[in-house]
DNA sequence: CTGTTAGCGCGTTCAC
DNA sequence: GTGAACGCGCTAACAG
């Protein structure tokens, strides 16, 4: 079966190109008529236009590159299906595909792949997730004045389009949380400092207790976590203390989880003498017992944000902020009950 | 600044864009000479090829899409970003890129986006994730004529090109293991059995047990689980019969987990008084306690297979087989420790 | 309102 | 060996 085109419709129309064209785009200026039998040989014909023709002839944007990094953080992503495919709905309400690019941890050979991507006009811009304290790969699309939008701050000089989510606020409100509950007592397990995020959710545990006048004991405090068992090492330290802490928050509700079971196992009963809060609405964390209380990431707006930012980008368009800050919401459940009186 | 299009490196070099092209794509029938300064002009000019152009010319094929299901599983999906990162990787190696086109779990109205895709020339194949039993993307695909490739067999009548897991293969020998490390009472507990590779891998445990002539204990096989609470609640109740079983072999790492928790729970130590083996080595079985022993899909042949599968399909190369079966490999750890003697 | 024509950037004949 | 010309499928610009 050869491949139809829009000759082939234009001529089963009976019409020109230009007005089969203009018919199948829904312009304006083509009588009612004429255009019913266009689509009406569109559809006999079981016409498909080509985007790949779409594109070389020189409209809008079709397509867009989702570049993250893969290393081997034990814990694997949970986040990632949901991610991407929230971020791929996005897309396609603006008629654009999504692309994805992974690059290996620390490989400096993204620039390569990069300006192949974005020169060759495989897509018009690029997502950035992953984003580092100092990321080469920023610094390189910016020098290189080549369209993309970063999901994550970073403390770069340059001034870049970016969208994140405010941790710090996020983190700020679940401690805040804990306090209200008659939570008085709090400790902090977290990530590594170098991630961004991880930054932003240990300082909005402090600004927390000092807006409430706690002060931050350093020895409830645990921020380079990596794995299961360094994690429940670290709470249960915490718990073996005199003095021990009546909640714990945590910058993701994977430690959150961890946490939970040292607290079984230390035997104490975790959401009642130590809450827990977590960090990310894992689809775990309502199913965990106790139910995680959690700061849940607007997915959905988030990605609407970085395609829009990125079409601003991507089209010059000044009147669309090129930052983005988004609230998350915190989602109350069993681990952070009252404390008792 | 202007795009630099093959013209410009031609008359930099002054040649014809006949030969700049033939220089660019190493055609034999150019002078050395010539060639360098092809070259050299294109970098310097900092020249990229149009991808776009390329493609409407009507050369090879440049990007294929893969399409996969988003449900709402609880426990989120850890594979999903490594398995995506090393398919990426393998369609990078042939210079395609990668689409990424989620569906809605029972969502019929894939029909036209697929059509969109493949007959719009945005994607030229098809890779299917989470196949189904009866799937109607296959029906739909083949009865359409439409090049993709299944990851996973159905029970289709129709004869379409897979790349699968041999899950039977992998229980098998996961099971086979357990036997010769002295365990005779044997548990399963496996996802619910419309999933094709939960059947597969069911299977496979009942053909080891079979071929060492040791029954399958009804009692012992729970094959309907979902949540964290309902495969502990599972073990639990296995382990509480008089009889309780010396090993467990899980249809999934995830399962297994949570078996080994339940085992500690229950009291007895995972690993020396109930051995566990689980399935997918995801990057979280190597760090558990005790580390998992589990069976290993080895991705990167898949990912291999199925882009080549799905070249041969779209080239209509009848060299190329169709279908194809990858044996898994076992990992042993220390969750199956021999039985006590 | 509609038909015709000129590119978009490239690979590929076909003559030289 | 090399240059000129054509066509991939489509949309935009210009005539009618």
């Amino acid at each position: 079966m050869p491949k139809v085109t829009i000759i082939d419709i234009a001529r089963r129309a009976g019409v020109g190109v230009g007005t089969a064209s203009r018919a199948l785009n829904n312009s304006p200026d083509v009588r009612p008529a004429t255009r019913e039998r266009v689509m009406a040989a569109a559809v006999e014909l079981n016409y498909h236009p080509s985007a790949v023709a779409r594109r070389l002839q020189g409209r809008r944007s079709s397509v867009i590159a989702f570049v993250h990094e893969v290393g081997d953080e034990p814990a694997g992503d949970m986040h990632f299906k949901d991610f991407i495919s929230v971020l791929a709905r996005s897309c396609a309400r603006q008629d654009l595909d999504l692309l994805i690019h992974p690059i290996r941890d620390g490989d400096e050979e993204f620039r390569q792949s990069f300006v192949r991507l974005l020169r060759g006009g495989r897509a018009d811009g690029l997502i950035l997730a992953d984003t580092r304290e100092d990321d080469l790969r920023i610094a390189f699309l910016s020098s290189e004045d080549l369209p993309f939008v970063a999901f994550g701050r970073t403390r770069s000089a340059i001034d870049y389009p970016y969208v994140d989510l405010d941790s710090q606020a996020g983190s700020l409100e679940a401690v805040t949380h804990l306090i209200e509950q008659g939570r008085r007592r709090i400790g902090f397990i977290g990530l590594p400092l170098h991630y961004n995020f991880a930054q932003h959710r240990f300082a909005g545990y402090q600004q927390a207790l000092e807006s409430y006048g706690l002060k931050v004991d350093p020895q409830l405090v645990s921020t380079n976590l990596h794995t299961e068992t360094e994690t429940r090492a670290a709470v249960q330290a915490m718990l073996n203390r005199s003095n021990r802490p009546d909640a714990i928050a945590a910058a993701t509700d994977l430690l959150a989880i961890y946490a939970l079971r040292a607290i079984e196992d230390a035997g104490l009963i975790p959401g009642r003498d130590v809450a827990v809060v977590g960090f990310d609405d894992l689809p775990l964390a309502a199913h965990t017992r106790p139910s995680l209380t959690t700061v849940r990431q607007p997915f959905d707006l988030i990605c609407d944000l970085l395609i829009s930012t990125l079409i601003g980008v991507i089209e010059d368009d000044s009147n669309i902020p090129r930052q983005a800050l988004v609230r998350p919401t915190l989602v109350v459940r069993e681990s952070s009950a009252p404390s008792l009186p």
